[in-house]
DNA sequence: ATAAACAAGACAATCTTACTCCTATTTGAT
DNA sequence: ATCAAATAGGAGTAAGATTGTCTTGTTTAT
């Protein structure tokens, strides 16, 4: 898995959504601008979060985007996974028969299993994670970063 | 972050010479044809495990690597920070003052510390498991795979 | 001396990322 | 009806990462 550009031009472009007036339509300029992100790639990322169902679009004069969904129902790995498509951190973790690991090595891998794993804890983080959380940051999200470096 | 191929042929590298008897010296092509992995490649990644101190390299006429380490002692995260260099699931996790998120939005970055926390939680699982721990799979490595489907 | 084996670095093909651009299509206002 | 504003969709592209290969050393056992 990555979180790329895309995935985190997705997130702050829902946030900035979701810190305007609920009824306000808001364009693809105004959050390019207001972010400082690339507006033509930001456009391209907006079609997808539409269709998701994430954000509404409306086109022509006076269209924009608004949320589609209460900031508590969409969450973090819901918008990576529309902007990124199935992401993993390794081949094993899909469904991907071309995996090295598991076809020509053993079909009960450990070492899948343990990609597996770690997959896992990222999605379980993302997946509690709601855009509203990101908003009003509660202690516990913020909070207990053990250093990275800390656990070699 | 990306388990990337280096990573994944490292680790299957480590664990072929962890099923040897632990005097032989092993060669760069044994490992190759028996694992199905490219062989120049594969050099290469061990050049970077030799110094890494998980394989010791003896050149000249029958040489070849012997791992260094017991293998309970070398973790999955050791191997692939080793290999793949700092690993990151973002830019927000790494120190780097490029990271658009941490620089141009808000130093105290609730998104940062998401992906944080998530790359904490992969880190855990990795720096857990060691090369000994392939070998021998243990029930609670293995089991409790929850499908990252359900989590949507 | 020679051949076997790793060490090191340059090089190259392919893929992914991170975009841009152009041409629709929709819509509101005149 | 027309025009301008806005998204929709698809093609294209430059840079960088990945995944290797190749060549030229250097070490070492015989």
């Amino acid at each position: 898995m990555q979180v790329t550009r895309a995935g985190e031009y997705a997130i702050i472009g829902l946030l900035y959504l979701a810190k305007q007036p609920a009824d306000r339509t808001i364009m693809i300029d105004e959050i390019s601008e207001a972010e400082g992100v690339p507006k033509s790639f930001l456009a391209k990322i907006f079609q997808s979060l539409a269709k998701g169902g994430f954000v509404c679009s409306h086109r022509g004069a006076g269209g924009g985007f608004g949320l589609a969904k209460p900031t508590g129902e969409i969450t973090v790995l819901q918008v990576l996974q529309c902007v990124e498509g199935a992401f993993a951190l390794q081949r094993c973790v899909t469904d991907d028969p071309e995996c090295v690991v598991s076809t020509t090595r053993m079909s009960n891998c450990t070492l899948c299993a343990v990609f597996t794993e770690a997959q896992n804890r990222v999605n379980e983080v993302f997946a509690r994670t709601t855009i509203a959380d990101l908003l009003h940051p509660k202690p516990q999200v913020a909070q207990p970063i053990k250093s990275a470096a800390s656990l070699n």
